[in-house]
DNA sequence: CGCGATTTGTGCACGCCTTCACAAGCGCCT
DNA sequence: AGGCGCTTGTGAAGGCGTGCACAAATCGCG
């Protein structure tokens, strides 16, 4: 679950504006809720009660309303949760106040597609450099930047105000990557390379194996198939069910 | 972390191939061995400990330890773990030896780059159809299939035996897609879109959300800005530390 | 103004997962 | 053949997360 662990600051009472200390489960499911809040919103309505707001997010709704009770008591008793109150104060914990500036390494296949996804800008990501070893990729628009090569990271970082990188490079690279951005100052990377990355502590890696996800369903579909031969079979309850987030 | 609970199937005892209980925890951390293995067998391994693995797959050897204890006694006291006979039990576990059919719903700016990802091929997969509902895309070639339209989504799922199926069309489609590959007979779902589907019992969902990813990193960042008033500050400690699996 | 319906916030128990620590087992060297 | 070092496999403990069930609080209505 956790994808990483950084040294806890031991002596943190009286830090200045009481960042509340959530659980990392929790902070999963924040972004979770925020996106099924901005849908309610924009369906007009002005609050939502923890069963309503459970199901939109797929989830337990004892679970919800623990998760929002960790960053405080922002629901009234009888009536539910004000909307557009709920959305600034998750959009404030998770720091999406400010839009963060992200810079995008390895312009390939997957690069590209990212590069482009509308959902980064619409939920207050910007993508402002895109870098690439490649000498035929460098120099090319492309999405409105145009390629870099990877020596200018550290000077973009800094002039551009970087501070989430994201990784695209084949796997061979990815450490090499990783080890520039950190130079530069970055302390957050996605890493999208098949592989484990070596950090220094207080940085965060994230990290998203596309076929890490396929080779767990398949299990599922090797262990299901292994299931057909009983002949009681699996008892299909007609309750529907829900698949929730990551 | 658990992305979907299923029926459990309580009167299994006596299965046919006495398919092993895994714990969800550990069927996510088998392909991150896997590729260690890999890794090792190229480099010409023949023998790993625990300790050595667990440091090339970014997890304690303590773990390790117990996960493969879960699939049987592979390892030899003294020695370590044979490379090419764990590679073959995982592989086997994780229902890798035959190579699944998977479909491809969404050729967006998504959808292309998953649909010429390497990282698919080499690990046992093959996307076999491609799908879309806009008359712009279907018929177009790309990566050596054509896309198809949806309509045609049941037919191919039997012609092809398509156990797999990839949603990566925007998130207003994508219960739509769901429901149409659950039809078909899919019983595994990958979607990229960022909504929460509803399916039925004994059919798995896995999510992939790429914005939230960047929004759990947002609050660390935010959440080590607002650390950075303390004098003290954070206590860098020296040992590197490495990213670990999904 | 008081009562009931409704919904939040939370104490508590349970289960899963992680981690430690060590006994059991294996191979190698003398 | 025997002992020694190394590594696996696992019992036990602790921590984290989940879900139940209920008390506390708020609103609306008579």
């Amino acid at each position: 679950m956790s994808q990483q662990r950084h040294g806890s600051t031991p002596g943190n009472t009286g830090a200045v504006p009481a960042f509340p200390d959530l659980p990392e489960a929790t902070i999963a499911r924040l972004p979770e809720y925020l996106r099924a809040l901005h849908n309610l919103a924009e369906a007009g309505s002005e609050t939502v009660s923890s069963e309503g707001l459970a199901a939109a997010a797929g989830v337990n709704s004892a679970k919800l309303r623990k998760d929002l009770s960790h960053l405080g008591s922002y629901g009234t008793r009888g009536v539910g949760y004000d909307v557009a109150l709920l959305i600034d104060q998750i959009e404030y914990i998770l720091g999406l106040d400010q839009r963060r500036a992200v810079a995008l390494v390895g312009v390939g296949n997957l690069g590209h597609a990212l590069a482009g996804y509308d959902g980064f800008a619409s939920r207050g990501f910007r993508i402002v450099a895109l870098f690439d070893s490649d000498a035929d990729r460098v120099g090319k628009p492309l999405n409105g930047l145009t390629v870099r090569h990877i020596d200018e990271l550290g000077r973009a970082v800094v002039e551009e105000g970087i501070t989430i990188g994201v990784i695209a490079t084949p796997a061979g690279a990815a450490q090499a990557v990783a080890d520039d951005l950190v130079a530069a100052g970055v302390t957050s990377i996605l890493n999208f390379a098949p592989c484990v990355l070596s950090v220094p502590a207080g940085v965060d890696v994230r990290k998203v194996d596309l076929a890490i996800e396929l080779q767990i369903l398949s299990f599922h579909e090797h262990r299901k198939a292994s299931l057909t031969a009983i002949p009681g079979g699996r008892s299909a309850q007609p309750g529907n069910q829900e698949a929730v987030g990551s």
